[in-house]
DNA sequence: CGCTCATGAATGAATGGTCATTCACTGCCC
DNA sequence: GGGCAGTGAATGACCATTCATTCATGAGCG
């Protein structure tokens, strides 16, 4: 009971500061804005939160947990790496559209952790990231894709064109382009070049066929 | 002599000022710590600069009419669209490697410009970006990229993936690959499955062919 | 020349405004 | 009736910006 309702508080003030938070950027959004939002005094959040970092960090963590028992979902539901790919695009671009205010948080402040929390490492976000990197190691072993790509560098290219890609969104106010078009777009174009036998179609590699000829 | 001396305090605190905003970011960085580094008063500052703001906006302009032009002529250097994509990755990177604080400063404080500065509309950063979508459409013209891939999302995968490495780059003390490598890995990754026709080989785009047969 | 004086660049101490954070107090619930 | 969550006014630290003052320069003049 109690812990429930400090739950569903904690909550409440993590919804209210992510959207001042989005609002206004973490150094201009005001504590006691967030307490308004949150519908709860100042001090209030002191019982939930160490500090202001204390909120963006928890924020994080609290949102993070979410994105990536997700995304393991998603590239569970298949076997092979391309379609694991395809689906990570996708999954990652539908994450943004459905969560603009917590993906500007991620963009914009997060970036800064290196320097205005030295001590946050972010091991989520690595996470993250390295999803993409098993994705294409096991490509790899399938000898389904190019054994001279970098695993690390390849995580990087494409989060890096889907993050770029949401900054757009996120930042602009109307969008050119529908979700699936540019997922498809981003991770063809990632993946048709990753592949390792440039005489297939696309096709071919959506099963988990075994390498035939050279 | 007087312009001389002016244009030399001004760069000098420009210069304070980078090193500085990459150090502490843009709202931990003092201005009299700007103005120490730089070694003139404080007061001083604001017979160059409006106030702070202006103070990341000059220093931004002033470092993109560099990069802009290096990289224009850079990319006017071959007449390939495949080589001048080639050239786009290595030189950008190299570019953020010879100049760290600035990129730093460009990833992470920049991005707020949505927030702190509605007003400042980044035009220069926008032109960057068309010098990726320019090459791109020529390219499609000549026959050589796939005519579906839509030029405005492919400059912002293209430039997502290098912006990304950088920041790996710039925010680790640590780099594992070396810069031809990462620019060769990602303009490759990027290119062969931008490329029409998948049974040629690389070689074969660098020189300004006509298309051959189907 | 050498003196005076005007100019405006440069200075840095003082100001003022802005919050994050604290804590003495309130009132609810067991 | 006391323990504890919640409150919000008060505190104090912080820093961008200002501005009264200093100082270097060089022009004008006898």
């Amino acid at each position: 009971m109690k812990q429930n309702k400090n739950k569903e508080k904690y909550l409440r003030i993590i919804g209210a500061a992510t959207r001042v938070f989005a609002r206004r950027g973490f150094y201009q959004a005001k504590v006691s804005e967030i307490a308004r939002e949150a519908g709860v005094a100042d001090g209030t959040i002191y019982l939930y939160f160490e500090n202001k970092d204390d909120i963006l960090i928890s924020l994080f963590e609290e949102q993070m947990k979410i994105v990536l028992s997700n995304m393991r979902e998603q590239i569970a539901a298949t076997e092979s790496p391309v379609e694991k790919l395809e689906r990570f695009s996708l999954s990652h671009l539908k994450l943004i559209e459905q969560n603009k205010d917590m993906a500007e948080i991620i963009q914009v402040e997060l970036r800064q952790s290196s320097k205005f929390m030295k001590s946050y490492k972010n091991e989520h976000f690595a996470e993250y990231l390295d999803l993409i990197a098993d994705i294409v190691r096991k490509g790899q072993q399938d000898g389904l894709f190019k054994k001279d790509v970098v695993p690390d560098l390849a995580k990087r290219a494409l989060f890096g064109a889907l993050d770029e890609l949401s900054r757009y969104w996120v930042l602009s106010t109307r969008r050119k382009y529908d979700i699936e078009t540019a997922a498809k777009q981003i991770s063809e174009t990632f993946l048709y070049g990753l592949v390792d036998n440039p005489g297939r179609t696309p096709m071919e590699f959506k099963g988990k066929r075994e390498r035939r000829l050279r």
